[in-house]
DNA sequence: AGCACGCCGACT
DNA sequence: GTCGGCGTGCTC
């Protein structure tokens, strides 16, 4: 009789930590073995042995599950950092390895389409000389190294990657491609199949769980050499790894907001160092945080400045909304000729509007109402008022009270405008649907279309969608950010936003960054194939605040400039990337247990820094109300901590955190590591 | 996450 | 009396 050991297992349930079991099988770190936890069985990753004998009764792990492989080192080694540094149950992330159902050998016959299509193969496009010093510049790494592709809008991105995967089959190794499950169109999978073939597996939210079962083995099993998903593709073990590419890598849309918190990009950066391979992030307007590594020489900058075929980039013109309100005899007669406009449509925005439809070409108008965000505005002087301590907008609440939801500073909403003293201030309320509905009378002859989420339910809808584009069926598109991103449409030629001002306003300290990568999608939306020496693109953006930063620089298509500006006044006020950001949401059924929770919480945050030394940096903000103060019978408080030592964020969390034994019952606390909205 | 335990209300 | 509602607590 063989002797028996102990091991340490991450089991699929929320537990802080792996259990201990015993056993006298062939275990090994990466197994999935079958245990017992209290009444049930439940699968656990066998992450090593252990000397450390506990203090409960040890049970005996009941078998090894025969189906999977044993996981590869690197690979374990990243889901242990994930539970490390999101702070989350390791069991559970070691649970989302695994696909949702058994293996099958039997092929049942599909009804549905197939997941990659089987088509024609297309050859490599000639790559222009930017794109080929991109290409060789970022192949003559094999080793982990983290790449920044940063191209313009139509730059041809995708070609240079299609270049990099060959290289990597070629080498008999394997890639792996993550987008924002947005743009993981049919379109997109079909350029890749036309390159690749039968080598291509996709994950993504529109499969099945079989469909998903079977591309997660195909890949495993090295039958697929390709693998392109959503981020949570990055739990596929691909073996051989020789490259991640990273699409559109400052989509918001990367960082999961539930359960495991975390962020493909980042998850992306850390897979390739523990896989030793590189890895590549590709942007048009990349994330300060990937910016700033790419200044500071951690990451390789690689630059696509201009458009392929020589393609010019659009026009950009700013329309001022203050003006409209302007009362000399000039502008009043141009008023008056305009009257019958609706208040959100600009003459300028209208002409332009009427010129390329004349010519039977496209535009597309784009507002980004999203929810209940309301601005609050003075149509005088667009003036907007900010929270004194954190340099975000306040928020209104009810109809008096402007509120900080980050430090809740609390301040009186004043109707009359504290910075010109003339107007009277207001809140704004517009919609996708208020547009369309204006333009069907003002356009009674054009087909227009609406893209928003009301009405673009499926993937399906937004295939017709693009078809209806593309084969010029629709005159007029108005949308929301669904048709801010990868899209391509010939005939687009003209591209207004409604209000910038709607997107820079909200309570959120990355606002304007992301209002900057708005407006440039946007606006590279706008005249993608106009030929040489054919009049480019034209984009007009209508706004109370023409002077706000991502206007300006967007408007010259300068990111660097923007980048540039706006990390020093991150960097002032210690906000990532020069900072570092930690939220924790207190949440339960009973107000006022949150309340004492949420400044327990704080208390003992202060008191641990006042403790340390080494976390004399961090910054304690809060509790304040979080910005849905109520959700689905819960009372929400949140705390924020701030720091400039980007080292101590993780450990001051734990520490704060303990094994939560002064939590009461009833209440729960919720983490998230590196927050990408505040809201 | 499950699953049991336990303590109240409303049914045969 | 006891069936079952779901708050609370535990799992090596």
């Amino acid at each position: 009789m063989s002797s028996s050991s102990l091991w340490r297992v991450a089991v699929d349930a929320p537990l802080p930590e792996a259990l201990t079991y015993s056993s006298s099988l062939p275990l090994q770190r990466g197994l999935l073995v079958d245990v017992p936890l209290g009444k049930r069985t439940v699968k656990g990753l066998v992450l090593g042995p252990t000397n450390e004998v506990p203090e409960f009764e040890i049970k005996n792990v009941i078998d090894i599950d025969p189906e999977y492989p044993v996981l590869p080192e690197p690979f374990m080694k990243w889901l242990e950092w994930l539970a490390q540094y999101y702070l989350h149950p390791i069991g559970q992330v070691a649970a989302s390895a695994y696909p949702p159902l058994k293996k099958t050998e039997k092929t049942r016959a599909s009804k549905r389409a197939p997941v990659i299509p089987q088509l024609e193969s297309d050859s490599a496009l000639d790559l222009t000389p930017e794109q080929k010093q991109s290409f060789e510049d970022i192949n003559r790494h094999q080793d982990f190294s983290t790449h920044l592709l940063f191209g313009v809008t139509g730059s041809g991105k995708t070609e240079v990657y299609l270049r990099l995967l060959d290289e990597v089959l070629k080498r008999g190794q394997r890639g792996l491609v993550l987008v924002p499950e947005i743009s993981l169109t049919p379109q997109l999978i079909q350029r890749f199949a036309r390159r690749f073939g039968d080598k291509i597996a996709a994950l993504h939210s529109q499969l099945t769980d079989r469909e998903r079962t079977n591309q997660w083995w195909d890949v495993v099993e090295g039958k697929k050499s390709i693998l392109i998903g959503a981020r949570s593709a990055l739990f596929c073990p691909v073996p051989d790894l020789g490259i991640i590419i990273v699409d559109e890598e400052h989509e918001p849309s990367f960082k999961q907001d539930e359960k495991l918190k975390y962020n493909g990009r980042d998850a992306a950066v850390v897979m390739g160092k523990m896989m030793n391979c590189p890895v590549v992030l590709g942007s048009a307007t990349p994330s300060l945080e990937t910016w700033k590594n790419a200044k500071e020489g951690k990451y390789h900058l690689h630059t696509l400045k201009s458009r392929v075929a020589n393609r010019s980039l659009p026009e950009i013109e700013v329309i001022d909304l203050r003006k409209l309100k302007s009362d000399d005899d000039e502008k009043k007669k141009i008023i008056e000729k305009y009257s019958h406009l609706p208040f959100w449509l600009s003459p300028d925005l209208y002409e332009r509007m009427v010129e390329v439809l004349d010519k039977g070409d496209q535009a597309a108008l784009f507002l980004n109402r999203r929810g209940v965000a309301q601005m609050v505005v003075c149509p005088s002087c667009g003036h907007t008022t900010e929270c004194p301590n954190c340099d975000i907008s306040l928020t209104l609440h009810g109809h008096s009270h402007l509120v900080c939801h980050y430090c809740d500073y609390h301040e009186n909403f004043k109707t009359k405008c504290p910075d010109c003293k003339e107007g009277t201030i207001e809140a704004v309320g517009l919609g996708t649907e208020l547009i369309e509905r204006d333009l069907a009378r003002l356009f009674p002859e054009k087909r227009i279309a609406r893209a928003d989420r009301d009405e673009i339910q499926s993937r399906a809808d937004l295939e017709d969608l693009i078809a209806d584009m593309e084969n010029g069926s629709i005159d007029i598109l108005v949308g929301t950010q669904m048709i801010a991103k990868g899209l391509d449409f010939p005939k687009l030629k003209l591209v207004g936003l409604v209000l910038a001002d709607v997107g820079f306003n909200l309570p959120d300290f990355r606002a304007t960054e992301r209002s900057f990568q708005l407006i440039t999608q946007m606006s590279g939306r706008s005249g993608r194939h106009v030929k040489e020496g054919e009049s480019p693109g034209k984009v007009i953006i209508q706004t109370y605040n023409t002077e706000h930063e991502s206007i300006t620089f967007a408007k010259n298509h300068d990111f660097v400039g923007f980048a540039n500006q706006e990390l020093d006044i991150r960097g002032q006020l210690h906000y990532p990337p020069v900072g570092r950001l930690v939220s924790f949401r207190i949440q339960g059924t009973q107000l006022r247990n949150v309340e004492e929770t949420a400044s327990l919480l704080a208390r003992r945050a202060q008191a641990l820094k006042q403790q340390f030394p080494a976390y004399s940096s961090v910054e304690i903000l809060g509790p304040a109300e979080a910005p849905l103060a109520k959700l689905r019978g819960q009372f929400r408080y949140h705390l924020l901590l701030k720091t400039t030592q980007v080292s101590v964020a993780n450990p001051f969390s734990r520490q704060l955190l303990g094994n939560q034994d002064w939590v009461p019952s009833g209440v729960r606390i919720l983490i998230d590591i590196d927050p990408m909205s505040l809201l």
